[in-house]
DNA sequence: CAGCATCCGATAGGATACTG
DNA sequence: CAGTATCCTATCGGATGCTG
C-alpha cells in the first residue's frame, strides 16, 4: 500500500488520500457517487466482459429498470468511462463498451467485490449479534 | 487482472466475482449499499488514521449532518466494521474504531481515493465534452 | 430494439429542538 | 459530549405507456 505521501509515516495507518490533514472531500465524492450508486458497478463488471447492446445489459444486470439502466449508462458515458455507439440500422441498435479509463477502473470493482465475497459471512454474523443485542434499535 | 475462473478465459477482459455467468448479486450488494452510501467512506477513512470521539469524527468528515453521522456509524458497528466503546464519564465520552475488518478495508477504500484522484481531471473533462455536445440532456 | 415521458411511492438526508 | 426525536424536502427508482 503506497500512496504518494510527501513527508513521513505518522502511524500504522497513514491514509490520507488528498495529502490534507482533514481531507475535506477532495473529489473522492465524485467518484464515490459513481462507483456508490446502485447500478453502475454492476454494469461496469458486465461491460467488463465485453461490449452489449441495451437489451443485454438489462438482462445481465437483472433486476434494473430500463429507467435507471438508461441513466446509469447515460451518466457512466458522460464520465467518459463508457462508449456508447449507435448503428443506423433498423431497428436501432446500440452498444456499450468501457473505455480505457472505464477498463482501469474494473481493477477497483473486482477488488470490492472479491472483499465482499470474502467478508460477507463474516458482516452476517456480526449483523446477526448487533440485532440479538439490540432488538429495539432498528437501523435497517 | 486475474480472478478464479474454472474455465477458459473467453475475453480479454472476463471478470466475474460470482463465478457465474450472470451475477446476479451475489452479495455484491451487502458491500456496495455500506460503501456506496454518501459517508461511510469517508468515515472509514478517518479513522483509518486512529480512534476518533464523535465530534471529533464531525469535524473531520465536515459536511456530514450529525444525524447521519449517528446513523452511519451505528451501520459501521453492525457490520462489524467499526468498535464503538463508551466511557461512563460524565459527560458522555465515546470512540470509535476500526474492527479488523474494517481496517481490512481501507485498502480498498485507499485505492479508490487514489483512483478518484488520478482520473478527476479525466473525468471532469469528459463531462465538459458530454455537456457542451448535449446542452438539452439534463443528465444531473 | 432502444429509448423518452410521466406518475408516484419509498427512502435519504438536512434542519432543528430536546435529553442524559 | 453524544446522542434521540421530529419534521420536511429532494432525490431515487419502479411501473407503465408511447415513439422512432
Amino acid at each position: 500500500m503506497s500512496l504518494t505521501h510527501t513527508g513521513v509515516t505518522i502511524g500504522p495507518a497513514d491514509l490520507d488520500p488528498c495529502g490534507q490533514p482533514d481531507h475535506a472531500d477532495c473529489g473522492i465524492r465524485e467518484v464515490l457517487d459513481r462507483v456508490g450508486d446502485k447500478w453502475s458497478v454492476l454494469v461496469i463488471v458486465e461491460l467488463a466482459n465485453g461490449a452489449r447492446r441495451f437489451r443485454e445489459l438489462q438482462r445481465a444486470v437483472d433486476g434494473i429498470s430500463q429507467r435507471m439502466l438508461t441513466l446509469t449508462v447515460r451518466r457512466l458515458e458522460r464520465d467518459g468511462l463508457v462508449l456508447r455507439t449507435v448503428y443506423p440500422t433498423v431497428p436501432a441498435q446500440v452498444d456499450y463498451r468501457l473505455t480505457a479509463t472505464g477498463e482501469s477502473l474494473t481493477h477497483l470493482v473486482k477488488a470490492l467485490a472479491d472483499w465482499s465475497l470474502g467478508h460477507r459471512d463474516s458482516i452476517a454474523r456480526a449483523r446477526q449479534a448487533y440485532d440479538a443485542e439490540h432488538p429495539d434499535n432498528d437501523i435497517r
